[in-house]
RNA sequence: GCAACCGUAGUCUAACGGAUAGAACACAGGACUCCGACUCCUGCGAUGUGGGUUCGAUUCCCGCCGGUUGCACCA
């Protein structure tokens, strides 16, 4: 359904024009000064330039105009020339209503030009824990995902896997060590390999770190590495079963982790998927004349006039002739194209790479690796820091696990519900396991992606406050009133909205006719924390209802149930909102 | 050195160029203690600095100060 702001915009649109005045003026915004009105125009102001007149008088005409108008019940011309208008509380009701009977979206109508857009935003290494530095992007883009889904795009979201490079030719190099006898080793050996991995996801664990510092001490050690790694990217068929096993266990384990976040992929591709595709980009890119031989290494310039600095050219092999991130990178964009064709790519990925990116993007355009209207977005977010506004780190001071994060997280918040009330060990568990990821992404997403933003536990697991537990808390008190009122043999079945009776009432059905727009424009910026701003919003203005209402108590029968209408709608619409972010409320807390 | 990003109450954050810069935490009062640890109200308090554009600037432009980050064979 239309937005209300553009309803009204119509009406005093048409005010405008019938007053003789260009209809760009009819503009309607919501008001900054909602002790005066509703909802404000500014055009006035605006117009009085054009048409040589005092804003006011301006103002005033198409005040008169719209004086009577059943939309509003009160329409004003201010001072200067500002338009405030005051909406009619039948016509608030009849738009809740309309919102209410749309019970899957609540009036946001999905875009009329459905796009297909890959979001890349995992990029977490094979064999290698998820530590902090993954969450942001799990984070981010996990919401991003679904609000682009539930604006009716086709959004596609790729792991991206660290699975390539050196860091294979480590473990393969330290296996053998360990385990010389294993089929793998044995270059004669033509039969199946074994399915089952020769190693669990602990010793991986263990087993890289291990490596990786060994290899830092010991050049033969390296160089066995480096052989391996070769050995492995030229086909070696030992090799490339281990590389599976490597795969299977890790993806198997990181599957899980990022599923105690609520974050899934429609693709689990990795930079190794990429690799056969490198060939063929780099001989093109050298017969279309765009890469030349610089320093010894194949480049592609990537500046621009307009450049304020020099950016350096993007590279494409090292002087030793072997890829590199940026190969990978830009192969990667061959197969998305190749098998998904995109209307849009964004990299949610730390900001700290945006240089970076704007080499990959500009490769990629320069050298048709995609179409000439493909979007090619990056999103980069800040550093997660601790108290003390550097980077998050452990007590010791090494970079976190994120098992450990979300862990310590779920005992702060067993503590408070186990403190608070009595509950079942393993329902206060559950509880506690669902607040806390609210605690966690909320604390994220309420942020602007780009800003670095300080990870405060004790703040973000508070209920009071602008929190992910206090908009759960608003929701299950929601729920709580619900089930009373069910309980008491009520039925919703015939109730419907009625017009507003008290300015709190009226401020929370005005706060729910945002919801439209809030999805719209947080999507349009891709903006969560927009949408945080709005559930905040309007958790404030339920609880300020909330507070003067008696809803269970009300006497009469069809105003108790208009206002559990009303309820039920808030509590929809906050359910939408925090699904589109990620989190879920429980039912009790 | 060059460049980018950022500087808003004590802390943490918001604001298509529009009215009195909006919240939260903390702090000081108060209401309720009833629909589940709450919730609500009142107060306190901020745009780093100097210019410019504009009827109007946190927002756009320039200088300065401060912080963060990045500047080709790592990813």
């Amino acid at each position: 359904m239309k937005k209300i702001l553009d309803l009204i915009s119509n009406e005093v649109t048409s005010a405008f024009v019938a007053c003789g005045y260009d209809e760009k003026y009819g503009k309607v915004t919501l008001s900054n000064r909602p002790d005066l009105c509703e909802y404000q125009c500014n055009g006035a102001m605006a117009a009085a330039k054009e048409y040589k007149k005092a804003p006011f008088m301006i103002a005033d005409e198409v005040a008169e105009k719209l004086t009577g108008n059943s939309m509003f019940s009160s329409v004003e011309s201010v001072k200067p020339g500002f338009l405030n208008f005051k909406l009619d509380s039948g016509y608030l009701a009849e738009y809740l209503k309309e919102m209410q009977a749309d019970t899957e979206r609540f009036g946001c109508e999905k875009t009329e030009n459905p796009k297909t857009i890959m979001i890349d935003y995992g990029g977490p290494n094979v064999a290698k824990p998820l530590h902090v530095g993954h969450l942001r992007s799990a984070i981010i883009g996990e919401s991003i995902k679904r609000m682009g889904k539930f604006m009716g795009h086709n959004m596609i979201g790729d792991v991206h896997l660290g699975d390539w490079g050196l860091q294979m030719g480590l473990i393969i190099t330290e296996l053998k060590l360990r385990k010389p006898e294993l089929v793998y080793f044995d270059e004669s050996y033509t039969g199946e390999y074994p399915t089952e991995a020769p190693f669990t996801i602990s010793e991986l664990e263990e087993i890289y770190p291990t490596a990786s510092g060994k290899s830092k001490e010991d050049t033969a050690y390296k160089e066995a590495a480096m052989q391996a790694t070769f050995e492995l990217q030229n086909g070696r068929k030992g090799y490339q079963a281990l590389l599976s096993h490597i795969l299977n266990v890790s993806v198997t384990d990181l599957k899980k982790n990022y599923e105690n976040l609520n974050v899934s992929f429609e693709l689990w591709k990795g930079e190794s998927d990429a690799q056969p595709y490198i060939p063929d980009m780099v001989q093109k890119m050298k017969d279309d004349g765009h890469a030349y031989i610089s320093e010894g290494a194949l480049v592609v310039d990537v500046k621009e006039e307009t450049d304020t600095k020099e950016i350096p050219p993007c590279m494409i092999l090292k002087s030793d002739g072997a890829s590199l991130y940026n190969t990978t990178d830009l192969a990667t964009i061959v197969w998305r194209m190749q098998d998904y064709n995109p209307d849009e790519i964004i990299y949610v990925v730390d900001k700290r790479q945006e240089l970076y990116f704007t080499q990959v993007f500009r490769c990629a355009r320069k050298t048709g690796l995609v179409n000439e209207d493909t979007k090619l977005e990056f999103l980069g977010f800040g550093t997660m820091n601790g108290k003390d506004g550097k980077p998050f780190k452990t007590r010791e001071g090494g970079v976190m696990r994120l098992e450990h994060l979300v862990s310590e997280i779920n005992e702060e918040m067993y503590k408070k519900i186990t403190d608070n009330h009595t509950m079942e060990e393993a329902e206060a568990r559950e509880t506690a396991k669902v607040v806390a990821l609210s605690a966690i992404k909320y604390g994220d997403l309420s942020n602007q992606a780009s800003k670095d933003y300080i990870f405060d536990v004790e703040r973000f697991t508070s209920f009071e406050g602008n929190t992910g537990p206090y908009i759960l808390y608003t929701i299950v008190r929601m729920k709580s009133i619900l089930a009373k009122y069910k309980a008491a043999g009520n039925t919703v079945e015939n109730a419907q909205i009625l017009p507003a009776k008290s300015e709190s009432e009226k401020a929370l059905m005005l706060e729910l006719t945002r919801f439209n727009a809030a999805m719209e424009n947080a999507f349009a910026e891709i903006a969560p924390h927009k949408v945080c701003a709005y559930i905040y919003d309007l958790a404030n203005a339920f609880n300020h209802f909330y507070h003067e209402t008696k809803i269970l108590a009300e006497e009469d029968a069809k105003v108790q149930a208009g206002y559990i209408c009303l309820l039920e709608l808030t509590k929809g619409i906050l359910e939408k909102c925090i699904d589109v972010l990620g989190f879920s409320a429980p039912e009790r807390m």
